[in-house]
RNA sequence: CGCGGGGUAGAGCAGCUGGUAGCUCGUCGGGCUCAUAACCCGGAGGUCGUUGGUUCAAAUCCUUCCCCCGCAA
């Protein structure tokens, strides 16, 4: 089977590596610009693009698809199917119908929830107990295409996004040659969405950051596991804002209004929060400073009183 | 040269208007206690990231390089 993918970050090379393992045939990989990036701002090839130079694998990194001459030089690869994984570029209608099976997708949820950007992390972040991946026919309109497959998976109740995204990266790609394959045999399915149910995530960023303590300790827990590995959820603590990594929970009541700091210690810092409750701080990473343990981070800044 | 912060005892920090280093925790020994992650006394442990320089004297000033971190992506 022919194959067109198109990807970006490591999660689509997870994609790209296994279907190169399960003997598809890849005649082009497209993915984004090479962009300065990293401390230094040097610029460096996007994880896909490793690994189809790894492979021998023509790499393509156009500025727009919507180009007619580049739309008929992907035709004439004559491809039986084009995979897309977090891509990052919209593709026009015509490329939609360009391969022979059209274009496949594979997505971080159980569509039709959390179509968008950033479904992983909202997953986490909205306190969801499960969540999974899905592959579906691409469509005009955004991740609303006939899903082909999904497959669920339960979200740790302290697992951060980063963790869940490296897990569903494996579990997609597998899904994604599953889904191939099944194409090529003539048996996938093809279920239109409920639209009526469908829900929609935009990307994260540093806004999200500072944590509301009017919440509950949960909601709390859920915002700090979700936010990493970015943008890190944070909190202001003597005078300086920084990152919370990871929290415990804590039996202690108090009347102190949310966000203030009651008391520090091996534990961690107790901070109070939503409804009179309490939440430990337990890991966490000062301006300039590397990530430490709340006990740590004690030993050099003793709380003021 | 994209911008910025930092490298000081096992850990986290202070000292940085120059005079061979201090705090909290840990650790070791002793004491107290029914007991304790509590308390008291005492000890060990640091070529102050690296190179060269200024100086009577540098962790503290200038310089070379290395490493870590944040922003930006």
């Amino acid at each position: 089977m022919r194959v067109i993918f198109m990807g970006t970050p490591d999660f689509a090379e997870a994609s790209l590596r296994q279907l190169i393992a399960d003997g598809f045939e890849l005649c082009a990989v497209f993915t984004q610009p090479d962009k300065a990036r990293g401390r230094g701002m040097q610029t460096s090839f996007s994880p896909v693009k490793e690994c189809a130079l790894e492979h021998n694998i023509p790499v393509f990194q156009p500025t727009t698809l919507r180009d007619p001459a580049l739309l008929n030089e992907i035709k004439a690869f004559q491809a039986d199917i084009i995979a897309v994984v977090a891509y990052g570029k919209l593709l026009p209608d015509e490329l939609l119908t360009s391969a022979r099976f059209g274009a496949v997708n594979l997505h971080g949820s159980l569509l039709p929830k959390y179509r968008g950007a950033a479904p992983i992390q909202w997953a986490v972040l909205n306190g969801d107990t499960r969540t999974g991946v899905c592959t579906f026919y691409l469509a005009a309109e955004m991740d609303a295409g006939d899903i082909i497959y999904e497959e669920e998976t339960v979200i740790g109740e302290m697992e951060t996004s980063g963790e869940l995204y490296d897990r569903l990266k494996v579990q997609g790609a597998a899904l994604l040659s599953r889904t191939l394959r099944d194409i090529d045999a003539g048996v996938a399915p093809r279920i239109p969405q409920d639209h009526t149910k469908a829900s929609y995530v935009t990307r994260l960023g540093k806004e999200l950051s500072p944590i509301d303590w009017n919440k509950t300790p949960r909601e709390i827990v859920k915002w700090i596991c979700g936010l990493q590995p970015w943008p890190v959820a944070t909190m202001e603590l003597q005078g300086q804002t920084v990152k919370v990594f990871a929290a415990a929970y804590s039996d202690q009541k108090t009347d102190s209004a949310p966000g203030t700091v009651l008391s520090g210690g091996e534990k961690g810092i107790l901070v109070s929060c939503g409804g009179g409750t309490a939440l430990y701080i337990t890991e966490l990473q000062a301006p300039g400073k590397k990530r430490m343990s709340a006990a740590d981070y004690l030993r050099g800044h003793p709380l003021k009183r």
